[in-house]
DNA sequence: TTGAAAGCGCTAACAA
DNA sequence: TTGTTAGCGCTTTCAA
């Protein structure tokens, strides 16, 4: 103990911590301090937790990490905890509801102070609980429909919106959109901005949205089967993320059909390597690092009290055009 | 508290902890836990950690999440240590050395109750003083040289050598080794198998081997230029991984050599989406869900005291022979 | 500005 | 088999 070394028992808690009521004479603290580096003393977080009723770490649950796309928010997410002096304790899903309510539990009674969920089905209860409960929770790029919890997103509609026009701009006017389950709040958000988009180029009030199992290649590729035996006539798929698109590029190749020659594909993401393809992707990139920052910020803001704490945050997309896309075959 | 409704104070602790000195009677046991579920009682970690001095977390340090070959190492570590009631808190370094050291102290100093470790350069004064510290330690394929540290990695060796065999087999003789930098003991291992198979086949006791700045896209861009610069007349390149070929993919490009019909390339890691590249890429795959699996049970059989606990595990890896490897041109 | 005392929720000794 | 007592290391009243 830093006492023993400097002098007096408690005294030193208040040294070591600034700004706590009693100000502390300059020759003490200094003292303190002196002694607890040389002594090489840190205070123990578990005591210290159980006194302040706070562990200094947040949970964050996430749906697979081996998808592109979450690294780089988990590394936003990371930094800006740990320069806030949190731990971030990661806890992954698999996709799977079931793991999702016993992670979200093992970290409530873990005594996160806060929670960072990335892994939200539009339905989850869990996740909805959560809202009732008095952890604070901040949503990262799925919401669920029955709470109004705070969401850090990126702005997907501006992007698909901009892919539309980009495809529309070309001269497609049969363009169909394969994308994801509908239980998830991303999936809802593209195609109703798909929709939207299609209706006010004109190119149909209705146009074709086709939802496969998942946000997987795999799931991609049986949609675009499922599209190519519906014999829509379309000449450019706007997919519902890089995974599908990339599904769709591996059905196309093996019906024989080419990108961007007979078929334009445009995806959303932006994964890394996607650039690297032949044809290479056109895609909306997202800003996965500043999402995670942004959601750890508001995380913090949360727990600060801050009232002035914007809980719904959404971040700019990009379409990044690249070789999937090309005018459509002529006649 | 959970003894209001039950009945005894402490009893209660030792009726939800199983195997604890002292049997507990089966109807007291039964009203303890049944209380504990009805008032929804869960003991808290921090009070726990305090007394028993474990706070049943894992701290895990990486180099860079988005770096594709991490997290399927990450996924394997994390459910390991859920499936055993441990949290897994994550510091990534970005490679930085400084933050190595700041985030281990950090990770230190919340009490972790072991550390696994993927950052450690063949130096690292950071990794090697956790072997004299008292927190178990595990590294992940990145070895220290100055101590004997718990190692969990792929047989890098092994893929390597077969890697070598295979382009000799294709009748390459002239093959070169491009790789990353040598203060990382994966460097050095792959290097070493490289020199070994190339002098046992009889193709030169002294292979070019060039070591870029960084396992990184970019570096193999640059140390293949200096290839080129070299005029070595090399017909295969072995990359140090998978990043390493893909910046030479780039740079062959850009000088107008095609691959494989003037240069054969074979990367290492089988990262995702290198099997959708034009042309996809012959490497050495491993599995890296396994490897955190690995290093996870290690970990946990450690701080078990489990002294039959292997100290150093070689996980197999397996040659993937795809599009990116051919016979040398001939003439 | 500092000391003294109490207690956060739990578990480990010891006693009954 | 169970109750009692004590204390993990810190922060926080309250008094000096």
């Amino acid at each position: 103990m830093a006492e023993a070394a400097g002098v007096h028992p408690a005294t030193a808690s208040r040294a070591l911590n600034p700004a706590l009521p009693g100000r502390i004479g300059a020759e003490t603290t200094r003292r303190v301090q002196e002694a607890a580096r040389r002594l090489g003393y840190t205070p123990d977080p578990l005591a210290r937790g159980l006194r302040t009723r706070r562990s200094g770490v947040v949970g964050v649950v996430v749906p697979d990490l081996t998808n592109p796309v979450i690294p780089p928010i988990v590394r936003g997410i990371e930094e800006a905890l740990w320069a806030a002096g949190r731990g971030c304790l990661l806890a992954d899903t698999d996709n799977d509801p079931e793991r999702e309510a016993v992670h979200v539990a093992q970290l409530v009674a873990r005594r996160c102070e806060a929670l960072i969920v990335a892994t939200a089905a539009r339905t989850s209860p869990t996740v909805a609980a959560l809202a009732a409960g008095d952890v604070p929770t901040v949503l990262v790029t799925r919401g669920v429909d029955a709470v109004d919890l705070p969401l850090v997103a990126a702005d997907d509609a501006a992007g698909v919106t901009a892919a539309v026009e980009h495809l529309a701009g070309l001269g497609h006017r049969r363009i169909v959109h394969l994308t994801g389950p509908t239980d998830l709040s991303t999936t809802v958000r593209r195609a109703a901005a798909f929709r939207a988009a299609m209706a006010r180029l004109g190119l149909g009030d209705d146009p074709l949205v086709l939802h496969g199992a998942a946000f997987t290649i795999r799931a991609g590729a049986r949609v675009a089967r499922e599209l190519l035996d519906r014999d829509a006539g379309a000449t450019a798929i706007l997919a519902g993320n890089d995974l599908i698109a990339l599904g769709c590029l591996e059905t196309l190749a093996a019906a024989g059909l080419r990108c961007p020659a007979d078929v334009s594909i445009a995806g959303h993401n932006d994964m890394p390597f996607v650039d690297r393809l032949t044809p290479p992707l056109t895609t909306v990139a997202i800003r996965g690092h500043e999402i995670g920052t942004a959601a750890a910020r508001l995380v913090l803001a949360l727990l600060g009290g801050d009232p002035e704490a914007q809980r719904h945050v959404l971040l700019p997309t990009e379409l990044v055009v690249r070789g999937s896309t090309a005018p459509p075959p002529t006649g």
